[in-house]
DNA sequence: CTGTTAGCGCCTTCAA
DNA sequence: TTGAAGGCGCTAACAG
C-alpha cells in the first residue's frame, strides 16, 4: 500500500506541494488558514512525513549512529538508553551497531553508519584502541568516544567524553583516609590499561599527601573479573605480614571477587576488612553486597558526549578536539566502615 | 565537504552514472572490465553509497526500530545486541527507540520510526499492554512483540515471540520432582500478570500429574522484584507446618529475595532448602550466588523475532498472526539439590 | 553491453 | 501569499 505523499494533500486540499510544504515546517510565509486547511488534511489522510526524503534533500539525517562492544554489559545497557533518550530530546534518533570490526565479510560498523549518512557517531570503547577511527574525510562525520583513556587522548585526534578516574582514584583514597584506615590495599592494577592506570595514580597521589600507606596487587589478567579478583584477594590475604584494614578494589567486578573470597575465608566485611569499588555496576545494589563504590554516573557521562557531538555536528568544526572529563562520586553502602579511634592510630 | 557522489564516479571514469549503479550492484549486464574500472575508482575516491537515496526509490530502508521499555535491566541490554547481530547479519540496521509513550510533548516512538519509514517494529514489551500497537494502515508496517503474554495474544491482532511460560513452569516441577522433593512451594504469583499466571499454571500441571504438593504465596506488589521476594520469603518460612523441601521462584529476582532471607534466618541452601529461578538474568551467574534457574535463551528469542519480522516484511502478509514460543532450558547451577532416599519418602 | 530519461518525496530558489 | 521548476543521489525502464 503505497503511503501518503505531499502531492496527495496537495491535491486533496487544492494547493501546490510548495504550500503543503511550507505548512508543514511552520514556515512564515502562509496564511493561518491555509497552513490549518492543509494540516487537517494530513492528519485526516494519516500523512507522515517521509524523513529519508527529508534528510537526502537536506543532507542532514538527524540520525547519529552509536557503536557498543559486543559484549552485553549492564553499564553498556544504561548508557545506551541514556544516550537514546537525549538524543531524542535534541531531535536525534539512534541508529544501533554492535562492534565486531571486519569480522568475516562484514562490513564494518563504519561504513554501515556512513552510508546511513548519520551526522554524527558515538562510540563506547572497552578495550584501549580497539576500532580504527573514521577518518574525517569526504563523508566522515563527528565521532565521539566514551569512555577513552586519557593516556592516549593527549595524542590521538579525538573528542572524548570518560569519568575522571584519576580523581575517581583520590577520592577513594580521601574517603578512606577520612574513615580512619592508614593500611590500605589497591587491588587490581593493569599497567597496560590506562584506565586502570590513572585510578591507581590518583589513588597513591592521595595517599602519600595524606601518609596512608598502600599495598599494591597487580592483575595478571587482560581484564578485571571477579575471577581476576578472588585470586588477588587469596595473594593479599595469604601474605605473611597482612595487615590492611581497607581494600580499593579497581573495579566493581574485582571487589566482587574480595567479597567472596573474605566469605569464603572468614574475614567479615566490614567489620573486619572495608571494601571499596569502582563503577557501581548494577550488581553492586544488590541487597545481599551492598557495595560501596564510586560511581561512574552514566547519565551525565551520556549527556555531555550527546551534547559535545551535537556541538561537533552544528558548528562542522573539525580542527579542534574536546577532552571532557566527568567528576564520580561516591555512593556509600554497607561495606565500609568508620575505624574507632583505638584502632586507627594517627599516622 | 560534499561527499562523492555515482555522478563523480560516472565523470571520473568516463561511464554514465547508469553504468556505475550497475557496477556497484553486480548486475549481470555489464563487462567485468567496466566494473572493474568503475569500482577502482569508487575504492580510490572513497564513494560511498548514499543509502537514504537508495531507500527512497526502492521504497525499502532496510531499517528495524526497536522499541524497548525505558528501564535499563541486562535483559533487554543483551536482548538488544543480540536483535542488532542477526538483524546485521541479514542486512537490516537497527533504530533505537526507548518507551516513554507521549510523555510531554515528544512524538511516540512508533511514529518517528514509521517516519524514518523502517521496514518492520520489533517490541520488547514488559508490562502487558504499555502501548498500543501500530495500525497496520496506509504506512503501517510488521511488528513483532518480543515476550508478550500469550493469554493476550489470542485475542489480539499481533506478531509475538516468547518464551514458553507453561512450559517453563512445567519443567520446574519436573526438575525438583525428579531430585526427590514431593513437597514444594511456588512463590510469587501474581494473577494480573499472564506470564506469571502461565509459569504457575504450568507448576501446578506437571506437580498434580506427578503428585508432588504445591503451597502457593501470592505476590502482593505490582512487580516481581528482589524485595518481594523477601516478604514472601518471610512469610512461607514463619508459616508454622513449614516444611517444604524446595522452592520455585516466579522470577530470578523473586529467587535473591529468598536467598537474602533464607540466609538471615539461618536456613541453609541447598542442604535445608532447595531453590529454583526463572529468567537466567546475569545475576543469577555470580560465583556467590549460583542460582539453577529456568532459562529465557535470549539469543534464540532474538533470532526468532527478527526472522519472523523479515517474514513479514518479504511476504507483505498482514492477515495471518504468528505466535511462537520459545522451549527454555534449566540452568542447573548450585541452588537445587536431591534428596537421598530417607529423605524423600515416596509420595 | 551502455546511455538516456524519468522519478522516488521532499525542499528551495525564483517568479507571479 | 502562492506556485512552478529544479535538484538531492540513486535506480529502473527503455532504447541504442
Amino acid at each position: 500500500m503505497r503511503s501518503i505523499t505531499i502531492k496527495d494533500i496537495a491535491r486533496l486540499s487544492g494547493v501546490s506541494v510548495t504550500t503543503v510544504s511550507r505548512a508543514l515546517n511552520n514556515a512564515p510565509e502562509i496564511s493561518e488558514e491555509t497552513q490549518e486547511r492543509v494540516l487537517r488534511v494530513c492528519r485526516e489522510q494519516g500523512y507522515r512525513t517521509n524523513l529519508l526524503a527529508r534528510s537526502l534533500i537536506s543532507s542532514r539525517s538527524h540520525l547519529l549512529g552509536l557503536v557498543l562492544p559486543e559484549l552485553a554489559n549492564p553499564y553498556h545497557a544504561s548508557l545506551s538508553l541514556n544516550i537514546e533518550l537525549c538524543a531524542r530530546e535534541l531531535g536525534y534518533q539512534i541508529m544501533l551497531c554492535c562492534g565486531r570490526p571486519e569480522k568475516g565479510q562484514m562490513k564494518s560498523p563504519f561504513d554501515l553508519l556512513l552510508s546511513q549518512r548519520v551526522d554524527g557517531i558515538l562510540m563506547a570503547s572497552t578495550s584501549d584502541s580497539a576500532y580504527a577511527l573514521p577518518q574525517n574525510g569526504p563523508g566522515g562525520v563527528p565521532c565521539v568516544v566514551l569512555g577513552a583513556c586519557a593516556a592516549e587522548s593527549t595524542t590521538a585526534r579525538t573528542n572524548t567524553v570518560s569519568v575522571d578516574n584519576f580523581m575517581g582514584g583520590y577520592m577513594a583514597a580521601e574517603y578512606l583516609f577520612r574513615l580512619g584506615h592508614r593500611n590500605t590495599a589497591y587491588l587490581g592494577l593493569r599497567p597496560g590499561s590506562s584506565t586502570h592506570t590513572l585510578r591507581n595514580q590518583g589513588f597513591l597521589t592521595a595517599a602519600r599527601t595524606l601518609g596512608m600507606a598502600v599495598e599494591v596487587v597487580e592483575n595478571p589478567d587482560p581484564s578485571s573479573s571477579i575471577e581476576s579478583g578472588c585470586r588477588m584477594a587469596r595473594q593479599l590475604f595469604r601474605r605473611p605480614g597482612f595487615c590492611q584494614t581497607a581494600v580499593f578494589a579497581a573495579s566493581d567486578a574485582v571487589a566482587l571477587g574480595v567479597i567472596q573470597v573474605a566469605d569464603e575465608l572468614g574475614l567479615a566485611i566490614p567489620e573486619q576488612l572495608s571494601v571499596l569499588g569502582f563503577d557501581n555496576i548494577e550488581y553492586a545494589a544488590l541487597p545481599n553486597i551492598r557495595l560501596t563504590t564510586i560511581s561512574q554516573n552514566t547519565p551525565l557521562l551520556a549527556r555531555s558526549a550527546v551534547r559535545l557531538l551535537m556541538e561537533l555536528i552544528e558548528s562542522g568544526e573539525d580542527a579542534v578536539y574536546t577532552r571532557k572529563l566527568v567528576t564520580p562520586s561516591i555512593i556509600q553502602r554497607a561495606t565500609c566502615r568508620p575505624l574507632s579511634s583505638e584502632e586507627a592510630p594517627p599516622a
